[in-house]
DNA sequence: TCTGAACAACCGGTTATGCGAATGTACACC
DNA sequence: GGTGTACATTCGCATAACCGGTTGTTCAGA
C-alpha cells in the first residue's frame, strides 16, 4: 500500500501530469520540447522528468547531445489503469486538448527550422 | 489538470489509502475504528478524514458524540474510476486484507463490549 | 582545441505536509 | 454541575517537495 502511495504521489503535480499526457500522445520528447510546449525552466523540466523515470513511468534515450523520454508500459495494475483512466479523462478536457495543440504547433515549427 | 494534480494529492498518502480500503469494505466508521485498526493517533485519524472530506471523497454524520464517516459516490469520471481500480488493486493486496481482518476483529470485539 | 547546445545535478530558499501534544467542544451519564 | 468520552482544531516543529539560478558534463561542429 506503500507503494500505491507513492505512485499516487508521482501523480499529484500538474507538471508531471502534463508531461505525460504529451507523452499519451507523442511516442518521443525531448527536453527542450517540455520546456517550450509547457513553458517551463529547463531545471524544471529536467527535474520532473527524472522524478517520472524514477518512478518507472518513463524511459529515456541519449542520441547525441539529446535525451529523448518516451513512456514505458507499465506492467503494475493499478499504475495501467489509472494512467489509461487519465488518458481518457484528459482527452475530453479542454486545457488538456490545447496543450496538443501547442505542441503540434511547436513541432511543426522546430522542423521546418530543420533543428530536428 | 490542477483539479487531478490535487485529487491525485490526496491519494498519496498511506494512512488516507488505508482509510478509502477500510471504507470500501465497510458503510461506516467513526475515528475510534480508524485509530484501533490503523494503530494510529487520535490526531492524526481526525487530520486525514478532515482531508478526505474536504476533497469530496467521503462524508460525515454526526449522531451524539460520535462522528460517522462513508464513502461519498465520485460524481467524476477520474475520481469513480481510479477508486474502483485501486478497490480491485487492493482486493489482491496481501496487507489490505490483512486490515480487513483486524478490521472484523475490532468491530467484534467493539460489540460483544456493548458499547455499539 | 575551443565554443556552444542540450541536458543533468547541485544549492539555498520558500512553501507545503505531516506529526504528536495540548487544548477546545459537544454531549452523555451520574 | 462535574466527570468522562469522542472527537475536532490549533500549535510548534520537523521533514519533504518544489522552485529558479548556477554549475557541471557530454558531445557536435568549427
Amino acid at each position: 500500500m506503500k507503494q500505491a502511495a507513492s505512485f499516487f504521489k508521482v501523480l499529484a503535480d500538474e507538471a508531471r501530469l502534463k508531461m505525460l499526457w504529451l507523452l499519451f500522445n507523442q511516442k518521443e520528447l525531448c527536453v527542450c520540447d517540455f520546456m517550450a510546449v509547457l513553458e517551463i525552466t529547463q531545471s524544471k523540466a529536467s527535474r520532473h522528468l527524472r522524478t517520472l523515470y524514477k518512478a518507472g513511468l518513463v524511459t529515456d534515450r541519449r542520441a547525441g547531445q539529446w535525451g529523448y523520454y518516451s513512456l514505458r508500459p507499465a506492467e503494475d495494475f493499478l499504475t495501467r489503469e489509472c494512467l489509461e483512466t487519465l488518458r481518457t479523462a484528459f482527452t475530453s478536457n479542454a486545457e488538456a486538448v490545447g496543450l496538443l495543440k501547442k505542441l503540434a504547433v511547436w513541432l511543426e515549427k522546430k522542423s521546418e527550422a530543420g533543428c530536428r
